[in-house]
DNA sequence: ACAAAATTTTTTATTGAATAAAAAAATTTA
DNA sequence: TAAATTTTTTTATTCAATAAAAAATTTTGT
């Protein structure tokens, strides 16, 4: 029983990370501006500030609906039963690449992680967080079944080991596309000269 | 055998840097702006933007500065013989914490942090990524020494090891800063779980 | 030492993000 | 349907960023 106003909203909403998205994906971050977004959007520049705050909190908008999506197909095509914790993460972090790239180019993806670190506590941010946390969510999901399969060691809580290596993905996730000829290839090798020496410490 | 221009060069340089120092920790860095920073350093706003193209140019001038003593600190401070891996870690992310609050405070670190992600490839962010190398090369370092004293395996490749290693911390650093609450303590106590975890993996 | 050449800074102007307050328009409610 | 409420738009301002022309200063060649 929504009523007209909120209705409205809802496709103003729309309306604006939809144009929102054509632009950036047409002419970049840095040449779209506010009132070119309004205007594809039907609306004035102010309502897309009243609505989203900066044109970054428009773009991680964007980021979050496609999120959303990447994390509901990272639980479907995840294998339930990795072969190991190296081949799962390594999965992870290729999965993860590939739908960052299918949906936005580097350079603007610089521009979501500097919305997310700047942007202080905003409904956008938080529900950005919030994915994060979902994300990591799913590896400590699939770290569990590698214990229950026996490939993996039960006294490890796989709480923390998710989120270490969630952290560690996310870092070369982060160098991935703050250096536009780092490819998907090079930041594999990296992840898994990572992981080989970090597993390799327990080792007696 | 520097020529007069060069110093004069040199000179506003430093007035610049010094002044925006000042003024950032005076009164933050959003209310801070180029204009006042020109003109306590006796210059006019274009030259600011001369020089350092943005004001978070500025910043991150005044942070390459800072880092270049960081890394001197813990080249002389850190244990020459760290009891543990662990340990090592612990004392490394300690140090780097302190050094950062020590200088700035959190809101103005998010603004650097966005800088570098964003700042494509200048001058100033290339000798940010050095630095950050050379941090990362300090661990490095004092793996090898864990690893002549017998305390880790000798098998491990060190520098793969150090650059994991500095992943991670840098991560909870980032962690760190982005929420006004965080303590050094609790992303110590998430730091502990992570390597805890990690190290776990290994053991057979 | 001085005038011409080269470099650097400043002035001036423009675009666009962000924000605030008042005015206008639309929806909701009674 | 008219009053009350909410929302959007208009209007105005500050500041970052950038560009081009003008002014000032240093360097160079004689």
């Amino acid at each position: 029983m929504s009523s007209l106003r909120a209705r409205q909203k809802e496709d103003r909403r729309n309306r604006i990370v939809t144009s929102a998205k054509t632009l950036f994906r047409q002419q970049g971050f840095e040449k779209t501006t506010i009132e070119g977004i309004a205007e594809a959007a039907g609306v004035s520049g102010v309502t897309v500030h009243n609505y989203y705050g900066t044109k970054a909190g428009v773009l991680l908008a964007l980021v979050i609906e496609s999120d959303k999506l990447l994390i509901e197909k990272l639980e479907s095509t995840l294998p339930k039963e990795p072969a190991s914790l190296t081949d799962l993460m390594l999965q992870f972090a290729r999965d993860i690449m590939d739908h960052a790239i299918a949906n936005l180019d580097k350079v603007i993806w610089r521009q979501v992680i500097a919305a997310v670190t700047t942007g202080g506590v905003t409904q956008l941010t938080r529900a950005y967080f919030k994915l994060d946390q979902q994300l990591a969510f799913v590896l400590v999901r699939r770290i569990e079944r590698l214990q229950q399969a026996g490939k993996l060691s039960p006294d490890i809580d796989a709480s923390h080991l998710g989120k270490a290596l969630f952290h560690l993905q996310n870092a070369r996730f982060i160098q991935f596309i703050s250096a536009d000829e780092l490819s998907r290839d090079e930041i594999e090798q990296r992840l898994r000269n990572d992981l080989a020496a970090l597993f390799a410490v327990g080792s007696v």
